[in-house]
DNA sequence: GTTCTTTAGGCAAACCTTTGCCTAGCCGAC
DNA sequence: GTCGGCTAGGCAAAGGTTTGCCTAAAGAAC
């Protein structure tokens, strides 16, 4: 506290400024004093020295995949709307689902004096001793609220809509091995796909390969489903990125979507709607989700003992119908 | 320096700890035996209370317009590889382009005690008392360095490119009045138009419209030029994302791209390789300037002195020729 | 033997706030 | 007059590190 010498204490000042309950004692007057030299002078209380003595850096550590389009993106807009809210700033690491990154990164934020943690699609993370919530890591530790989706109303909403339409010759992508969605998502398809009476035939599933984001990946799978000479009339991706590749990769082949492979994205990311042909897709309310897992750190931060980890926080997807699906074409011999 | 306390005194551990000069004057043993016990007892330094005496906290703070899809998640994806190679960390926030937010933003990265800040694409920023680089702010004050695209050979590029297939009705679509790029790139085209002979016809030209991000604003753009029936045969719009949103309302139009209309689109983002069809672009080199951006800022802050302030750093585009250009269908009468 | 230099490391201030505990004066009650 | 309680605010420690300056001992030079 600086210049605040004004003739009174430094100690006052404090109490004033902060509004600590001591801080009753002193007159109206004198605060209004104590106020206005505050304003007048400008000052700034210095954050390093205020979170050393109260042992609270008003920052949180966020791990994303990276900053790249679609998922994570989405989810860190709620995040940062949340936390600034509350006044908390963030530091933003990428870790490019590289184990040993998770575990450095991990411990950086620690040392960096982080008050929690909030990880998205980041699996393999230990439980530091700090408040964490994690975004779709459904392997986590005890301690940690994990924010899930309903993955098997997900895959409902997904097979009910093709099925509906008419197609019993379905073909899937399934995430990349490292995604933490991947397995609970393939395993709620299976079920909604048994619920449907579908079988899933082998040959009809491939998944994401490589670890680059962008649409690649779906786009060489779907050059895989392809080449296995399966017939079939819809594909269910992993994710809107990766349908984006995929419709490439079926455009290629000479075939259309979706007057002959209808196909269902999963997110709905920003570009989903502007695809071409708008693409169906299941929402995942991502913004939502970030927003939570921010509210959520915020209040094991504040009041650990009011907010007791909750095991799981679920939230619904939502089934977004455009124009790439359509009813399966005419059955002419395969 | 809490357990350190093997019989040193603090002074000295932090001084060997840190390899500052005067830690020459400790034997090799004891250095080795601090080191140990810092290995051992697994000492973390308190990053608050150095912050707090070094008067340097080793985070800056980045300044963009939003965390989705397209720009700014390129250059930042640059920013934050260098940025940690360096041990800086980075506070991130998005002022969705409001002036208000502008402003604040900078003003609680000072107030956190940021070393530096480095903006993307926001106008207005005011020059703190720290050290300061923009990206694409080409309305910088003094004392700040600003990284730029080669505007005018960017325009050149494209439209050479358009001429060179035969094009000579093409229509262009600005950015929003509220992004930096938006001024000196049309400055750039208007200045290659002419080089080409071509003239720029003013119904012929849209611009972008309302603050959310996404295609929407290149789709009604694209609209708006298709209203007024004036025959064009190319679209060179202000980015990709602009650019899908055009090919969709294109599309809609029942107008082929490229066949009917050639469109070349600004940036080359990650989807536009996959777009159907593949986009031609501009590709400006959005990581490169987030590393030239980070380093320039790390280097500021460490060796002031050293490194007076560019007023700018130019990088070159590139063109990316892919399907969404061919030649333009044969004259008939418009 | 004296003085100078080097070696090895300690002392304490400084960075800026917050906070537990204290005091000095004043008023009212007994 | 004495005691208790309230008002208005001060003192100083604490939080963990860095750093300017100092010292004590040993060795070197004379």
């Amino acid at each position: 506290m600086i210049a605040e010498h004004l003739g009174l204490s430094v100690a006052a000042i404090s109490r004033v400024l902060n509004g600590a309950p001591a801080a009753k004692s002193i007159p109206k007057a004198t605060q209004d004093r104590i106020f206005a030299a505050a304003e007048e002078l400008n000052y700034r209380p210095n954050v390093l020295a205020r979170g050393l003595r109260r042992g609270r850096s008003m920052i949180v550590g966020v791990l994303v995949p990276e900053v790249s389009e679609g998922y994570a993106t989405a989810v860190l807009a709620g995040i940062e709307q949340a936390l600034l809210q509350a006044e908390y700033f963030y530091f933003l690491i990428s870790h490019h689902h590289r184990s040993e990154l998770i575990e450095r990164s991990q411990i950086m934020m620690v040392d960096r004096a982080v008050d929690g943690i909030i990880a998205i699609d980041s699996p393999l993370i230990k439980h530091p001793h700090l408040p964490m919530i994690t975004v779709s890591c459904p392997d986590a530790h005890e301690g940690i609220t994990n924010i899930v989706l309903n993955h098997r109303r997900a895959a409902e909403l997904a097979i009910d809509h093709l099925v509906g339409l008419g197609h019993r010759d379905i073909a899937f992508i399934k995430g990349q091995s490292f995604s933490s969605d991947t397995e609970p998502r393939w395993q709620a398809i299976r079920h909604a796909a048994a619920r449907a009476k579908l079988t899933v035939e082998p040959k009809l599933v491939a998944q994401l390969e490589g670890d680059q984001p962008g649409h690649e990946p779906g786009y060489f799978a779907t050059q895989r489903l392809l080449a296995s000479n399966s017939r079939f009339t819809a594909l269910f991706t992993f994710n809107d990125v990766s349908a984006i590749g995929a419709v490439r990769a079926l455009r290629e082949a000479g075939l259309r979507v979706p007057q002959d492979v209808s196909v269902v994205g999963f997110d709905d990311v920003q570009s989903a709607a502007f695809q071409n042909p708008g693409l169906t897709t299941v929402r995942q309310p991502l913004r939502t989700m970030g927003i939570l897992a921010a509210e959520a750190v915020v209040r094991r931060i504040t009041a650990p003992e009011e907010h007791p980890p909750a095991k799981q926080i679920v939230v619904d997807p939502e089934l977004v119908v455009r124009d790439s699906t359509c009813p399966p074409p005419k059955r002419t011999r395969p």
